[in-house]
DNA sequence: CAGTGGTCTAGACCACCGA
DNA sequence: CGGTGGTCTAGACCACTGA
């Protein structure tokens, strides 16, 4: 039984304070002096905790401008949890177009991996089926749930098609920030609807990319599962970084 | 142009420690104040370099005992840079075998990818085949092409058949560490040789990783092609850190 | 110009490790 | 016990930003 760092402490509590929006995505934090002395710290143990933060994208400092609270939708941000790319390497920007959105009852398999109740009843999730095209052509389909306690009106709404991630959406209309992905992926047989939709024969291989999304605490907020048609394209994954 | 950070001047200068074998994989670096004098720092200059070569996965700190070069066949390296995990996510340790091997002139796509000249005899490459088994089950084929001017005599003793990574070979025979890969993922179709390997029908979906892999300085030393039946396992990617 | 974060230092105390 | 890295502080100077 380890006392934490003070600075591990810090964190916490400014996640805390981002959990609870203390301070909401896109605003400036205080400055360095202003927050150590709230914390009760020196400056550099403050910096110690920002500078995690940082790392971990849930921060952004700039140079004589300040500390911000980062958004999905910025620039830098819209491509880090999207990794369809040309075969090429190039990267191009997705659009997306919603298929159906209806309000049903989880079954066990998506309870348990959003964490939800398994109640008589049952919990109720929100399943969106998207459809995802790079430069004019159909790529990939999601289907997508989502806890309803966590997007409360989505039903009526709906979310509008465009190419601003669904990060960014659930970021900026329901408060909701995705920090983290976990992704398995294998290989599929198209088949019904998705051939239709994705213009391929039945039978054709298809990239399945099933992930969880998690928000702070490791709390997971989204179930999803991807096929995608990988003639033109691929799933780009970066590991370790160049010294 | 502006003048580098002393403490990212520092790094640099470790980094090419590294790479002219002044320290090895394994061993342990210098003290603390005896590196910072070394370099003529302060203690919290030197710290910052070593704290990023760390991030970074090239050093391991360990309190009470110090700073050593990272072995790739250390126990928290080992699946670093294997991605197959079971479909339920348990990771398991992967068998390899080695199929074939022969020294061949590397085709323009190869000498591309590797930064090899495309001289008019062309450079060589060692091509080599491997198949991966986890739980006595054979999972995927791998073909890979490395330069044979990395890899003096390998056409002689190849690589012994067992579960110690490749990297970690190339790091212990030959001094080549593997410090970033980049996979590209798409399905395919079971084809010939691969499908007969996997024990898989042919027209099968199988995903097929196409992989560069990096040492320091940012220079390719291997590519690979990866087909594997994902119909019990997965291909896993983590993405963002929680909080 | 004043205010911000970025870099750098000196020095203290602590926790861990192995002899 | 002495040596290691881990944490924490105070304080200085620099580079960048925007008014």
């Amino acid at each position: 039984m380890t006392r934490l760092p003070l600075y591990k402490e810090v964190k916490n509590r400014i996640v805390e304070g981002l959990i609870a929006g203390e301070w909401r995505p896109g605003d400036v934090m205080p400055s360095e002096p202003r927050l150590a002395k709230h914390y009760g710290v020196g400056i550099n143990t403050l910096r110690a905790a920002l500078s995690e933060l940082v790392a971990a994208n849930i921060l952004l400092r700039r140079q004589g401008k300040g500390t911000f609270v980062s958004l999905h939708a910025s620039a830098q941000n819209i491509y880090s949890f999207f990794n369809l790319v040309r075969a090429d390497g190039i990267r191009e920007l997705p659009a997306r177009r919603m298929l159906s959105l209806r309000k049903v009852a989880a079954d066990n398999r998506t309870a348990d991996l959003l964490q939800l109740p398994r109640t008589r009843t049952g919990s109720t999730v929100f399943r969106m089926k998207i459809q995802i095209t790079l430069s004019g052509t159909p790529v990939a389909v999601s289907e997508i749930a989502v806890p309803t306690a966590l997007f409360p009106g989505l039903e009526r709404r709906g979310f509008e098609d465009g190419s601003v991630s669904l990060y960014g959406l659930y970021q900026e209309s329901y408060g909701v920030t995705i920090i983290r992905t976990r992704d398995m992926l294998g290989a599929v047989k198209a088949q019904g609807a998705d051939a239709q939709v994705l213009a391929v024969r039945t039978g054709e291989p298809l990239l399945e990319i099933t992930r969880v999304a998690y928000t702070f605490n490791a709390r997971p907020v989204e179930i999803r599962t991807t096929r995608a048609h990988t003639g033109n394209y691929r799933y780009l994954v970066e590991h370790g970084s160049s010294v």
